[in-house]
DNA sequence: AAATATATTCTACGATCCGTAGAATGTCAA
DNA sequence: TTGACATTCTACGGATCGTAGAATATATTT
């Protein structure tokens, strides 16, 4: 009998480094832009129940992670996120990525394919970017010639 | 200037969810198949500088987390990786890639594609992987007709 | 300017994970 | 039974993260 894989706590999830919270919090600055760490409060507190500090400490530690800048705005901070969702997901997705790869390259694969594997648009989307991938190799070959 | 990511302690290795240690133990049982605990510590212990006992602790974590098995053999014990290589990376990676691809599916179809882009035979398995996914989809589709 | 309201920074605790390993204990063999 | 060797118990320190009270700074109002 196969044991869950929780690694702890959802351990998985900290695939990306960072835990719930703070990635609760990103996603908040992703979706309205940048606010001041009050209205990320409203936004989030409810949900999370969780008090104002609070956020305002997890906003601390993105920012000590690069991942938040921060600008005083009369009274207040305006917080902002630094990178976009999509050059957040790459530059977290490579390392893992590579990892896994090495791990074993066939699993990997397998996995990233299911992953996407409902949805025909992704999947047309992911073969394009493998023949983009392909004619990429081709022609560098071609130049080393 | 954007600063590297980090994440502390090269926290994206952990994208497995094992430490460094950890993840060496493993592969070393993977490597050589069962083994006494001493010899895994005769393979690992000299590179890793780490004492016998570090090992068997490590071994201990691993069983906790159903990745390892031990058995009884005479006066010591037995490790075995309980999970495949294989089984070892889809188990870890699909919830991963749920993950990432939710954050953004085309940085992380971009970065997935790169992380194998040199080789070219990954990239013909992978588009291999992705074809039979898309003869699925189409043949689900057909039987709900 | 002093008081009030509001926002930020400082500091801290507890849980968990991981590397690390000494100390205590168990077991086989002579 | 005494060694020799293996295992289990216990523990510490560093890091990450959720959590938030306390102290402090700043703006606005009277």
């Amino acid at each position: 009998m196969t044991p869950d894989f929780k690694f702890g706590k959802g351990k998985a999830k900290q695939a990306l480094a960072l835990g719930d919270l703070e990635r609760a919090v990103l996603e908040t600055l992703w979706e309205s832009g940048e606010m001041p760490g009050k209205e990320v409060f409203e936004k989030l507190g409810k949900v999370h129940k969780v008090r104002h500090n609070t956020i305002l400490t997890v906003l601390d530690r993105l920012i000590n992670k690069g991942l938040v800048s921060k600008q005083k705005s009369g009274r207040s901070n305006t917080y902002k996120a630094r990178l976009s969702r999509d050059e957040f997901a790459s530059r977290v997705s490579s390392p893992i990525f590579e990892e896994l790869m090495n791990v074993s390259s066939h699993a990997a694969m397998s996995a990233f394919v299911e992953s996407a594997g409902t949805d025909p648009e992704k999947l047309r989307e992911l073969k394009k970017l493998i023949e983009d991938a392909e004619k990429r190799q081709s022609k560098t070959k071609e130049e080393n010639k």
